[in-house]
DNA sequence: ATTACTGCAAAGCCTTTGCATGTTC
DNA sequence: GAACATGCAAAGGCTTTGCAGTAAT
């Protein structure tokens, strides 16, 4: 069984760019943190860890990369840092996010939601649907039980 | 019959802000441009042809204010400016967005689309929705009205 | 008088770019 | 050794902030 690293590296390669070390530090932190949601500043920093000399331009440049050959994408919540999400294998379309106005989580939904929506779109709208981003705004799960809990 | 503008200047009011002449002629370019999503630096030059001794800095504070008192959206396509678009009045969620990757154009959707996906959100991630962001990006009709002409 | 608001310029922050150095095939 | 990639520092672009002056109550 192939790897994600190995498959993204053939990526790379297919579009005549390197895995160099400094690029794949930073594709391992991607992965490790999947769940995340970082800025190129955090990567940087996770980065370091384990590949000191690295630049904060490089791993600008390797983000950039990656979105270019939509590895990842890359998302402004709204605070005027850019965050970097990867995508999942094989996905067509950007998966969904739960932001919390309480605690400022972010959660994720990787289900297509859309499905229907976008039919709509197509049909009444006669737009053709290449991609989508959708975020919800609102209270999640843990902030709720937490308010249950005081009553 | 009450003008929108009024309105605005009754919310200032019950915010306890005043609705400054610098205040009135950034409101009064959103209005007259609601179709459009400007940054800010679009709204301080429409708005210093009609308020020349206005500064920039003041435009923002304006757009703060304003986004604060939900009379406008603040937004970010993506390309590292902030951009805002009124909300329709009485609007409790913000309407979608349909980007060409073609053309650059930004159509907008008043119709909220996303009633039942909500629905599901609501149960299935037990997560009160309050407010959400929706984009596609495709091809506008526009453009594809174009493409076919040409063949 | 006090409080709110403005304009200007300076500072801040995130991101990109130029360039010399280093690496790879 | 030609093309690509990196690191550093500088430059860039958008936005916020400090402050002195102005307006409003």
């Amino acid at each position: 069984m192939e790897s994600r690293i190995e498959r993204i590296k053939k990526q790379l390669h297919g579009a005549s760019y390197k895995l160099t070390p400094q690029r794949e530090a930073t594709v391992m932190v991607l992965l490790e943190n999947e769940e995340d949601h970082l800025s190129a500043e955090d990567v940087f920093l996770l980065v370091k860890e384990r590949a000191p000399e690295i630049g904060l331009a490089t791993v600008y440049r390797t983000l950039e990369l990656l979105t270019e050959l939509k590895i990842v994408d890359k998302i402004n919540f709204g605070d005027g840092v850019a965050r970097y999400d990867l995508r999942q294998e094989g996905a067509t379309r950007f998966h969904h996010h739960l932001i919390c106005i309480e605690c400022g989580s972010v959660d994720e939904i990787q289900e297509d939601l859309l499905g229907e929506v976008e039919k709509i779109v197509e049909t009444r709208f006669q737009f053709t649907v290449k991609d989508h981003w959708l975020t919800f705004h609102g209270i999640c799960k843990r902030c709720k039980q937490k308010e249950n809990k005081k009553k």
